[in-house]
RNA sequence: GCCUAGUUAGCUCAGGUGGUAGAGCAGAGGACUGAAAAUCCUCGUGUCUCUGGUUCGAUUCCGGAACUAGGCA
């Protein structure tokens, strides 16, 4: 039998950690972060981590182990996370995979393969970055069609990021990261799982970012991004990059004011909440779980969650 | 009360020497395989405030009204 495992997602502020909590103590579970932010330590408001004392005695990992000095990325959480599931499986309890970020749990349900590359070539990013100066964005996106013009077909030309990242693979691994990608496309996941995705209407979804960031901001997130730009760290950390965080840097420079940057930060977390639906709804095998249509009752959400586990599990007892 | 400026997309505003109009933002949809809370793409019909007049034709010109802002009393 397949190892089992819960995924419980869906945009940020929609309130998946109060759910994944009565999830938790429902099966007996423990929890799995799926959060690039709430990896670091330090960064506590911004991210809405949860915090030890609301924990209730459920287990969670991936939250606060970095210096937000250090960078993360998928390949890393593919590691950490696959190394905590091993960990919760010896416990006996059932890993729930909980955070807004469905490119990580697509890395570590379909263990997409990352061990080709070693990741970010610095160097040779800095040569790239100099050749968009020098010669213009256009000379990448040329070269990269002549070494991977599959991957060029794919790429907008103005995506740099995903050019210098197809390029950087091709370099290391001498592979076309377009034949890398068929691959990984056609995995199945060595796991028993259900994705959930919690969602609600927009606009309630939108109202409820507006009053976050408002609580966030009465809660000290000024002080506590304060606490990093004096600790010297900048928006070019990728913890820095955070939603939150990077909006507030300008105001502490004094570029702008703070009522500026509060409304850049509710506006990038909208943004952000609509672009995390784009990728679920593309996620085949997830199932929705629309509050209105359980009229807002958690109760009822739990046990529909409940189940289809229950049902899962059957299943996958009578596939041998 | 008088003078001046304005009234155009949800918001901020362009524009048209008369042939029914366009940007940014907001909003919507999409992509994504080692930066993903990142990065990138696509989508703009709205009584051009109202009302008379001139005209083949007015949102554009002329007259009047309403509203807004500033100035003078």
């Amino acid at each position: 039998m397949r190892k089992p495992c819960i995924v419980l997602t869906g945009p940020t502020a929609v309130g998946k950690t109060k759910l994944s909590l009565s999830l938790a103590k429902a099966l007996n579970g423990s929890i799995i972060s799926a959060d690039s932010m709430q990896i670091y330590k330090h960064m506590n408001i911004g991210s809405a981590k949860i915090l030890p004392e609301e924990m209730q005695g459920i287990l969670h990992y991936l939250i606060d182990v970095l210096e937000p000095e250090a960078d993360f990325n998928v390949a890393l959480f593919q590691k950490m996370a696959t190394k905590a599931m091993k960990e919760i499986y010896k416990t006996g309890k059932i890993p729930i995979v909980t955070g807004g970020n469905g490119f990580y749990i697509q890395a570590l349900l379909k263990e997409v393969d990352f061990n080709r590359s070693s990741g970010a070539l610095s160097q040779y990013r800095e040569k790239l970055k100099a050749e968009i100066v020098k010669k213009g964005p256009e000379y990448l996106y040329k070269l990269l069609a002549e070494r991977d013009p599959q991957i060029a077909q794919e790429i907008h030309p103005h995506n740099l990021k995903r050019i210098i990242r197809a390029l950087e693979y091709y370099e290391e691994t001498g592979w076309q990261i377009s034949r890398h990608n068929e691959i990984q496309r056609k995995k199945t996941s060595p796991y028993c799982y259900v994705y959930f995705v919690l969602n609600d209407d927009r606009d309630r979804l939108y109202c409820q970012i507006d009053k976050r960031v408002d609580q966030m901001m009465k809660a000290g997130l000024l002080a506590e991004v304060k606490n990093l730009y004096d600790r010297g760290l900048t928006e070019q950390n990728v913890s820095m990059k955070g939603l939150g965080y990077k909006e507030l840097f300008p105001f502490l420079r004094g570029e702008i004011t703070l009522k500026e940057a509060v409304d850049v930060i509710k506006r990038n977390t909208r943004h952000f909440a609509k672009r995390q639906l784009t990728w679920f709804r593309r996620e085949k095998e997830v199932i929705w779980l629309n509050k209105p249509e359980f009229s807002y009752n958690e109760q009822a959400i739990l046990d529909y969650m409940l189940n289809l586990w229950k049902k899962k599990l059957e299943e996958e007892r009578e596939r041998k």
